[in-house]
RNA sequence: UGGGGCGUCGCCAAGUGGUAAGGCACCGGUUUUUGGUACCGGCAUUCGCAGGUUCGAAUCCUGCCGCCCCAG
């Protein structure tokens, strides 16, 4: 059993963390380090959407089965344990958005605004009214204090690293939180469960969307939100048509799969989206490739810096790139940028701030990498 | 109904006597707290249909059906 240091202000005796608990082993096991550092812990538990439909679900988080794992492993712990409901504040800031990024044809990230939400915004303000020293949560993240100030790095785990999902995260609440279990392997943690023969230690890892039980993220956008199933054409660069689609909610910028047109020489791949003409463009990967992407409503943690490397998904190498004001220029040609995903900015395994994609402009097509092959060729 | 061409998996397509390449699409899996990508695997006992020749035919022969082009 390892100890766990929650950097508090106060000796762990007079203090007090509140735990998120998802009712999954990450956050089960920071209820136990803190349970076992002294302080005073309570294990707080949300209820993000509907618990009829989830209620038989294990794996994902925040509904049925989950907070009844997260109450038993927190009655085993002896601490505390509320359940918030907060299915309102969820469909309001989470699921909304969601669909309505899809109805315009963009991608979004619902674990990043779930995180810049109720996850954060909400239940820190329910940790501090409880008079919380810190919101400890079972995020692969570090948080390391340099020269005073609380910076936030990737995961020791680069396989495991959630660093994407919190570019949002405010110094404020970055002064307030804590992650345990960010300079952990995932086994480590696996093997502390089970070490504290916590119910969860076997349990599966989440993954898919949360609120989304059977992966069928389709069917809950088309429900809230009907015109993304109306059917559309597929067309080429040229404009020509290829074909026909079954509602734009089915389709992301980069995507390759259901796209459904065969007799090609190489794949199609989804270029672009125009959803106010329920139009899908397709291309040759080549067309995928991406100069330069303006990014939407920033949030810098760190300082705000010019040349950086920079994430267009979670699970990517950041790749160089050169950032001017809200406009990215990537080092070299990046694929598959899909309007509406997070760009996040990193200096090393330090994460400077991110924001939202809002336009890209295609290397093939960009005029200042024209204008460079122009002047290359006049040489 | 004169001449020419073609008909091989949903699409494109290789294969002209030796026992059905490949690509696209599709399906499955792996990976993954978003979507996607990538990778791995599967996918025509059968070559428009019916006969015939042959040890052996998608490949040769005959007939029929269908499509295309040029002439009408």
């Amino acid at each position: 059993m390892i100890h766990a240091d929650f950097q508090l202000a106060r000796p762990p005796g007079g203090a007090r963390i509140v735990v998120a608990m998802s009712g999954g082993v990450d956050s089960s096991v920071v209820a136990a380090l803190a349970a076992g550092s002294g302080a005073e812990v309570i294990g707080v538990t949300l209820q993000l959407y509907d618990h009829g439909e989830a209620v038989r679900r294990s794996g994902s988080c925040c509904a049925g089965q989950d907070i009844y794992d997260a109450k038993t492993v927190a009655d085993r712990l002896g601490i505390a344990h509320y359940v918030l409901d907060y299915e309102s504040r969820f469909r309001d800031g989470v699921i909304d958005r969601f669909v309505d990024e899809y109805a315009s044809g963009r991608t979004p990230v619902p674990c990043a605004s779930c995180n810049q939400g109720v996850k954060f915004v909400d239940l820190i303000d329910f940790a501090r009214q409880l008079g919380a020293d810190c919101l400890a949560t079972g995020h692969y993240v570090q948080r390391i204090v340099n020269g005073g100030r609380a910076e936030l790095h990737k995961g020791a785990d680069p396989r495991r690293d959630q660093s994407y999902f919190l570019y949002g995260t405010t110094r404020e609440q970055l002064d307030f939180l804590r992650f345990p279990l960010g300079g952990l392997p995932k086994d480590a943690v696996r093997a502390i469960a089970s070490e504290l023969g916590l119910e969860v230690a076997a349990k599966p890892d989440s993954q898919d969307i949360c609120f989304v039980p059977d992966g069928d993220y389709a069917s809950l956008v088309k429900r809230l939100r009907p015109q993304t199933a109306a059917p559309g054409d597929i067309v080429d660069l040229g404009g020509r048509v290829l074909g026909r689609h079954r509602g734009i909610v089915h389709f992301t910028v980069g995507q390759r799969r259901g796209i459904e047109i065969g007799g090609q020489q190489e794949p199609l791949y989804v270029v672009r989206i125009d959803a106010a003409e329920r139009r899908i463009v397709v291309g040759p990967r080549q067309a995928l490739a991406i100069a330069r992407m303006r990014v939407d409503s920033w949030n810098w943690i760190a300082e705000e810096q010019r040349e950086v490397s920079v994430k267009v998904r979670s699970l990517a190498a950041p790749v160089p790139a050169v950032r001017d004001g809200e406009w990215v220029t990537f080092g070299q040609p990046e694929y598959g940028v899909a309007p509406g995903q997070a760009a996040v900015a990193y200096a090393g395994s330090r994460l400077l701030g991110g924001g939202v994609i809002d336009e890209t402009v295609g290397h093939y097509s960009d005029p200042l990498v024209f204008a460079a092959a122009t002047a290359t060729a006049a040489q």
